[in-house]
DNA sequence: AGGAAATGTCACCAGTCGGTGATATTTTTT
DNA sequence: AAAAAATATCACCGACTGGTGACATTTCCT
């Protein structure tokens, strides 16, 4: 998102300078709020125009319509996603396999909890896909998948465990748990709105994951 | 369905009888095949009518509209999840609080992995809860629970765990299992398509509920 | 100056949506 | 038989959707 630049009397491309950028990013904005609040459902080239209070012509020529409009959202997202990792990055490597498991999860639930947008697109996804969320899909997965890798390292996997079965079942609850969350403030009749609840959701999930792993050390 | 009856001269209500019963039916297997197949999406007037083959007054008329058709379809989803469940309950009762878990996550798995309503009604609750979804979301939730105490009768929980807890994460896992196999045939990267993906599935999630409460006894 | 390209705005299209009144048809009751 | 009630169908409404062509304005490049 690094956008306030350009004035120069020079124009750099065959722009010409009305408000070009300043518009485009009004539109990115609005969409990206949509979606952040209902989801696709008012994804919809009137709805972006109205909220971003132009006309929806210009969606059609800045971004070519609308699957153009998710391409640029999908990789600025995909950028928000990378700094908010980044930090997790920071701490030190996990030193076991199950440390790592436990990092992924802890992280991907603050990470999921934190980012609306995320929540709706993998909520959508799952209700009803389409070429919009796909497009979206795929920038969020290409990173996450990237960070789960880099921060594995060279993690050696423990034996006689189905650890590609375990881990997705984990994330899937991960996952689950931050879209229960964002819809109805609980999921399964455990409260998650407070602080409280959440680390109390967070101490069950890492004792789920320690005992599926076997109890180690790490954090 | 059990549809082709009547014919007898006498009506049996103050119901005129011109196809009003068999009419009533087809609407209602129309909307539950457009929820199965797109969700909510077509869940409207317009398409429930054509589906069915009728004029879509006959749907304010028999049903008073969406919500009243919503909750015919709601009560009778409800119907045949306690038939489903039948089936589980059937067998000898879980001895242990480990045990029930168990049979509780087994059992949710096999139940949303069969129904694809209820898998786009959960779908839907997350994504962009309505009224709709609430009308059957209410019943397929109550019936739920009943099986649940019921089939845990008078098993105390273990000390020193927080059940409620775990329970809800487990629970969310299933059904994001579900979720995510009925839309990608699979789940962060694990397959689940045939027979055999699933048993794999399976014997992961049995893996994770024995080790969170202790390895047991039990199936 | 010019012309050309880019930009912003408006009006309009066909299609769908939920919803309703009027009408024709059938069945039951009187 | 005639009257009344229920049933089925059609035509229509206003509102919204995605999409497009036409036009006026601004900016740039000769």
């Amino acid at each position: 998102m690094d956008l306030m630049n350009e004035d120069h009397p020079e124009a750099k491309a065959p722009g010409r300078q009305r408000d070009r950028v300043a518009r485009g990013q009004t539109i990115v904005a609005a969409a990206k709020d949509i979606l952040s609040e209902s989801g696709f459902a008012d994804f919809g080239i009137n709805s972006i125009a109205r909220r971003a209070g132009c006309d929806k012509q210009l969606i059609y020529r800045y971004f070519d319509g609308l699957e153009g409009l998710a391409d640029v959202i999908g990789t600025d997202i995909a950028d928000e996603l990378s700094a908010e990792l980044e930090g997790f990055t920071r701490q030190e490597a996990p030193k076991t396999y199950a440390a790592w498991v436990e990092r992924l999860a802890v992280g991907l639930l603050a990470l999921f909890r934190s980012n609306r947008i995320i929540q709706k697109i993998a909520a959508w996804e799952l209700a009803s896909p389409s070429s919009l969320t796909a497009i979206m899909a795929a920038a969020r997965a290409k990173r996450l998948n990237a960070w789960m890798v880099g921060l594995r390292g060279t993690l050696k996997p423990p034996e006689g465990l189905d650890t590609g079965a375990l881990n997705a079942i984990i994330i899937g609850a991960v996952q689950h748990l931050a879209m229960s969350a964002s819809a109805f403030q609980s999921q399964a009749g455990m409260q998650l709105e407070t602080e409280a609840d959440w680390q109390r959701a967070e101490a069950a999930l890492l004792h789920i994951v320690r005992q599926t792993y076997g109890a180690t050390d790490a954090s």
